[in-house]
DNA sequence: TGTAATTACGGGATACGTAAAGATG
DNA sequence: CATCTTTACGTATCCCGTAATTACA
């Protein structure tokens, strides 16, 4: 029995969940496919799967076992295509943190496009606003909008990430349309828990203006954010990503749309090894050609 | 054509440097042993080994794939163990630095009996005084007198290392010899480069005394300093491991014997995985071990 | 009772060692 | 020419899919 083959049968029984799905995407018998992971189990010694007819999960000693071997797994994918073959499409699980304002339409539809071209990759998305250690937590990588080094990680820039300032239709009537930034002054804003900033500058057609926020509420969740400048608390910076749709809708309008604010960088940030894998790769490239094109 | 095995062979053909040796520590014909290399590179399609009948070299491709094909390997074994399955004695190559007074008889005694004891890995020792990048460069660990934390490092104190001071019989002649903490000043002393200590405390039976450190010579390479001292150039304190040799043999003289000076903590660096190869945690545990008992 | 996992079985592929051939310094 | 790697070849193994069987909801 190949054993090799044994350990890709067990991770794609893993993570399709099933015998049958799993011997589908590898083209192989389902006896076969019980046969390989019955044959890793007897040569393990151990149960690596409880399975039922209806139900299939992992065992204590399957979990650690899977963990471990995909990764195996991975890394010999590298390596092959470290020495220029591109015989196997990526595939396997990636799983990658974001900040939680992810959760919108733009990279929504990156997703989709990714998937559609890698569909062997499962992507595992958890969108956490807190930090993640990638190598403690076992992610493959995480997209940051800073770029704070550190050693065994790797930054790769994709893309500026330019903010614009919002505010709603009502609280603009209310408090009038800002002409310029000397009228920021009498607004108040809402920030972001995690900013330093007292000040921004805006820089328009008749030159640079700083301008001091005045915090009205701070909080660490952009959609929170979101919906409280819709609900007309004040002004905003937010990622023009989010913003958008909601001004193309007229839920938000744009405000001083001639000047433009900050726009720092987004990061993707990989745990440095002397070698990539595939999956980590491509999903980065994807996402470094898709974000390079027209910022929209 | 057993793909896992395949790697197996490469790895230890590679290790061993030569396929006859390599058939004998598998147990396997030097035809199968061949037949397997070949067959790794046509899967590869990539010449990974130049051979002649006489010499062994890696090709490019076959370098970067060795490592990587190595690291899974580990990963591999270290996922049995984890499950519970003791099967196989750990191999492969342990990388591994330590400062280059490491260099001494103690050390060299613990990694022989290291190597009877699990003969199967083949350590690859590295002493360098400059700081190494556990992760960039490769190394599955480190042996440090300094548990600065690092994120995914893994630090483990193996023992303490005390220090004792010394010079040699014809400067104690010359300078005539300390009997207490407050002679000392009166001498001049050899000190390491990195030492940012001014004054060292010595403990006694008499009390705590600190003494500042009058420099006339520093050096990051301890061994330079022991010839120094045994020059006759001044005192120096230096790791007992290695100063007990040339004191048994007369060639130095051990300085204020009754005092205790400083004694910092060993320490195994490892890059922190989900899991742990089972060289790395058998060195580990060889040393903790070993060390632990009379720190003679 | 229907779906999913396992076992039974026969054929074809192949992994293996022995032995001979080829290559190299 | 001695040593190391590769090729030749016959055999036993086992890998595989089809089909029958068992298990579970």
């Amino acid at each position: 029995m190949d054993a090799l083959t044994s350990l890709r049968v067990f991770r794609q029984v893993v993570e399709a969940g099933s015998f049958v799905k799993a011997a589908e995407r590898l083209d192989l018998s389902t006896a076969m496919t019980s046969k390989h992971v019955a044959n890793l189990e007897k040569q393990l010694g151990v149960r690596l799967l409880n399975r039922t007819t209806r139900h299939l999960s992992l065992t204590e000693a399957g979990s650690v076992y899977y963990e471990q071997c995909s990764e195996a797994l991975d890394i010999l994918q590298a390596a092959e295509a470290a020495v220029g073959v591109q015989t196997a499409q990526p595939q396997g699980v990636l799983k990658v943190t974001a900040p939680g304002w992810f959760a919108n339409r733009k990279f929504a539809d990156l997703l989709v496009e990714y998937q559609a071209r890698y569909p062997d990759v499962l992507v595992d998305l958890r969108l956490e606003n807190r930090f993640v250690d990638l190598v403690e937590e076992g992610y493959d990588m995480a997209i940051r909008a800073t770029s704070e080094p550190s050693p065994s990680l790797i930054v790769r820039p994709l893309c500026k990430m330019p903010f614009v300032l919002a505010a709603s239709p009502a609280y603009i009537e209310r408090r009038g349309q800002p002409r310029h930034p000397d009228d920021l002054a009498r607004h108040r804003f809402v920030l972001p828990t995690y900013t330093n900033i007292e000040s921004v500058t805006l820089t328009g057609p008749d030159g640079s203006f700083a301008v001091k926020n005045q915090a009205v509420l701070k909080t660490n969740d952009t959609s929170m954010s979101l919906q409280l400048v819709r609900a007309g608390m004040g002004l905003a910076y937010l990622p023009a990503w989010i913003v958008e749709p909601k001004i193309a809708s007229g839920a938000l309008v744009r405000v001083l749309p001639t000047y433009d604010v900050f726009a720092p960088s987004l990061y993707a940030v990989y745990t440095s090894r002397k070698y990539m894998t595939t999956k980590v790769r491509t999903f980065i490239d994807f996402l470094s050609e898709s974000l390079d094109k027209p910022t929209s």
